[in-house]
DNA sequence: CTTATAAAAGGACAATTGTCCCAACGCTAA
DNA sequence: TTAGCGTTGGGACAATTGTCCTTTTATAAG
């Protein structure tokens, strides 16, 4: 539910000590939108400490939320290889501290740092790799079937996330959220 | 709904001559299996044609659709970076032309050869940037929207592929495609 | 201490979707 | 031809989930 990649965010840390000027450290609020989708940005962000969620808010106000981002992720990374603009937007649900850089600096890490191209790779690789057993998932169980999956990895869930978060996560209604909360008691 | 990646191919065949014994060819007909879910795999394939469905299969033998993958589009890639066994299948639902290569081979192109390094990193960050949309729009809108929308972006869809891929890639049944392909006529 | 505001909880009903059937059609093998 | 089998199509009903609305609770602001 909630990813992190603490081996990045140490050479992260390492980098940051080699090149002073290649990383900026920035300090969100909660609530603090860091990222937005449909814009273009020529920076992207590793976080340090915190937890953000991570979305896609579509026309109709509703929002699908599709990771819940911790120590050591990255985001805003995908823009530097597809040149579009965000396709999400990334907001702190708790006290956030992020390393920025710019493309710029991140290409020159890729083509000259064969470990951090390696930890990249990876990191990208591990992103697919969760997506689509979690929608898989999703589509094809019960709402109570997920919550007790959620209840399993992150016993704590309700105690960080607020009930809009959660449902949408899952991508239901708070309705049915509380429905299904209510049958399992 | 059905991905490719011409440059990649393209330069695929160019290495394909400089390093011939890096690539292997080989041919499989329509409904054979060519990577199944849950091996440890030491090679990974790029698709030179035809069209390939990639799945997941849960207990139940329900089957998850994610993605149709054509020209250009590799798999197995993800198992290099994690070292985990594959988390889907790959079926071949056309004649199917693919270029195989191991793991150490491909590691050693993404070592020394940067275009190569470059490619991949693109098509990883465009695998991540397709499927967060095509979930969030799932869940979101209803069957009918969902139908219409394939109809719009392949309106041979229903030529090319059987209900029961369609329902799967949608994540519904049979019995609700079919209801909902009644009430558009 | 009030008042405003947002989050949480749930009742009642409607709409959507799934489950369980059975029937029709086309194709292949015996 | 006929039997067997997979694919397609749809009726009837049940279960799930969403929509709309009201109430309660908690928290912050004046």
């Amino acid at each position: 539910m909630i990813r992190t990649d603490i081996n990045f965010l140490k050479y992260i840390e390492k980098l940051s000590q080699k090149h002073q000027n290649y990383f900026l450290q920035e300090s969100y609020n909660s609530d603090e939108v860091i990222l937005e989708q449909d814009k273009r940005y020529q920076v992207l962000y590793i976080i340090k400490s915190g937890i953000t969620k991570c979305y896609i808010s579509d026309e109709n106000g509703k929002e699908f939320i599709q990771e819940f981002l911790g120590e050591g992720m990255e985001f805003g990374e995908l823009e530097v290889f597809s040149g579009n603009l965000s396709f999400c937007s990334i907001k702190a649900i708790s006290k956030v501290n992020v390393y920025k850089i710019s493309h710029q600096h991140y290409n020159e890490l890729l083509e000259n740092d064969s470990v951090f191209n390696r930890l990249v790779l990876k990191a990208m690789a591990t992103k697919i790799s969760y997506k689509a057993p979690r929608h898989s998932f999703q589509q094809s169980y019960s709402i109570e079937e997920n919550i007790l999956k959620l209840k399993k990895s992150y016993p704590d869930y309700d105690k960080i996330f607020s009930k809009n978060d959660i449902a949408n996560y899952l991508g239901i209604t708070i309705r049915s959220l509380n429905r299904t909360l209510n049958s399992l008691k």
